[in-house]
RNA sequence: GGAGGAAUACCCAAGUCUGGCUGAAGGGAUCGGUCUUGAAAACCGACAGGGGCUUCAUCGCCCGCGGGGGUUCGAAUCCCUCUUCCUCCUCCA
């Protein structure tokens, strides 16, 4: 959510700003009217409300000293109809105004490349060589014919893409996780965490899912409970309404969660194979820091999801997101992207964000500075850490040999009970 | 699932039955001061956040006793509703 403040006194440069996302502007324009609107019910209605203060201590006193106060409670009485018409228009103003306010993005931060399409997306750097291999094959080909995916049982038993792991697939995937979770930890500093996989509605509002993307979540039925799309908001939502100490920032955790994600608008896009499911693991990094740090703390996070690319020894490169496919809520994005063979080319496999205060204002997270003084929104960042099937797939595909098995990266080999080969 | 009870400022806690100098007693913690060689103790003082209007800034005004509605001239106090927590029963990984 914008500073209301601030769009109100910079209504035409944020609009100009917010255009170069490709954003559909047309409701913005309802905005002066209600927020004019707003502040005059309010004027109106406190007025009204201080007269009948005043009054009411009046009666206190008249009926104290047994006097008559009929003509003052006649007279409330008319005040207080007025005060509830008028109270009644402010709640539908600012129903309409929140409603607004929520639905319009963030601002892009300076350092975002201006541009409409992901064409327009640019490369910041890039590691490891992409090899130049022949009789690649895909990764569900590979995963299937040594028996450690199945997607046929998971169309099943729940329906299209699902899929279950098996033997040292299963343990593939575990290994990463316990890989990740320790490599954030132990060396980067993070506080480990474990959330719920159900959020209330007020949490995905908080984080920008909501109310615009209701169609992207999965939402329990007979609950107002979504299953998260992210461990971002259960992990973000964790200290909304809170103020924090100066001291706990920065605040930086880590967390695994399942994600699950209805992919509506996605139909016929990766059907096969790992890359889109509804449900898939994930290793996530969230930061809450100072307003001032945040921008250096992207570059910090990013490089912690890097780490873990660079451990397993898989290609990657990080790409700064443009205006255009910068996402609802982040002011600067880095996508990382994997080498994938099979596809012969790269894949996002992180995605990491700096909300500066967006998500902050939305979630009421804010900091003190100092004991006395006014609370500040806090800026938060997170960004995959990584996503563990995508990392499945592009070690399958990176590791695949000419056999048919798939050597277990270094890194890993300890996460497999000392395996080196899957075969 | 059934039956009860509770939610007051950083923490504890009075007030709720019997609506009105409660814009919220009292205690603790914290901060500042006096005293002291220093500290403790004692004593004095401060201690709610948010929104709006106005202002250079102050002052002032509105909201505020878990959230949201309602009754009333007036609500921490009465009514409805939601949430969370606790006790007992039932069930359960």
């Amino acid at each position: 959510m914008l500073d209301i403040k601030y769009l109100r006194n910079h209504f035409e440069e944020v609009k100009d700003k917010l255009h170069a996302r490709g954003e559909d502007l047309s409701d913005l324009e309802q905005f002066e009217t209600l927020d004019q609107s707003r502040r005059t019910l309010i004027a109106k209605t406190e007025e009204l409300k201080s007269e009948r203060n005043n009054v009411s201590k009046q009666i206190a006193e008249m009926k104290k000293e047994k006097k008559d106060a009929d003509d003052y409670i006649t007279k409330m009485r008319a005040v207080g109809e007025e005060i509830k018409k008028i109270d009644q228009e402010l709640r539908e103003v600012e129903e309409k105004l929140d409603k607004l306010m929520l639905s319009i993005p963030n601002i892009p931060h300076e350092s975002t490349p201006v541009g409409e399409t992901e064409e327009d997306n640019v490369e910041v750097r890039s590691w490891g060589d992409v090899p130049s291999a022949e009789n690649l094959k895909p990764h569900w080909e590979i995963g299937t014919n040594l028996g450690l995916l199945d997607f046929e049982k998971a169309a099943k038993v729940t329906g299209s893409r699902f899929v279950f792991y098996k033997g040292l697939g299963a343990r593939l995937e575990r290994a990463l996780l316990n890989f990740m979770m320790d490599l954030h930890a132990d060396e980067h500093g993070y506080e480990e965490m474990l959330p719920p996989y159900m959020v209330n509605r007020d949490s995905m509002t908080g984080t920008g899912q909501l109310p615009k993307f209701e169609d992207d979540a999965f939402k329990i039925d007979g609950w107002d409970y979504f299953l998260v799309p992210t461990a971002e908001v259960p992990v973000t939502n964790y200290y909304r309404d809170d103020i924090l100490s100066i001291d706990d920032l920065p605040a930086k955790f880590v967390a695994f969660s399942s994600n699950f994600r209805s992919e509506a608008g996605s139909a016929g896009r990766d059907t096969r194979g790992l890359i889109r499911q509804h449900q898939f693991n994930k290793v996530e990094l969230v930061q809450f820091v100072k307003p001032e740090d945040s921008y250096e703390a992207l570059e910090e996070l990013t490089k912690h999801a890097e780490t873990i690319l660079q451990r397993l020894e898989l290609p990657y490169r990080v790409m700064s997101m443009c205006t255009g496919d910068l996402g609802f809520t982040a002011a600067k994005k880095y996508d990382i992207e994997v080498w994938m063979p099979s596809y012969e080319t790269y894949r996002e496999i992180s995605s990491c964000s700096n909300f500066e205060d967006f998500q902050a204002r939305r979630a009421g997270i804010r900091f003190r500075r100092e004991e006395k003084q006014k609370p500040e929104f806090a800026h938060t960042l997170n960004g995959s850490g990584l996503a563990i099937g995508r990392t499945v797939a592009a070690i399958l595909e990176n590791y695949q040999n000419q056999d048919g098995t798939v050597t277990v990266p270094k890194a890993l080999q300890p996460y497999m009970g000392g395996k080196t080969i899957i075969s």
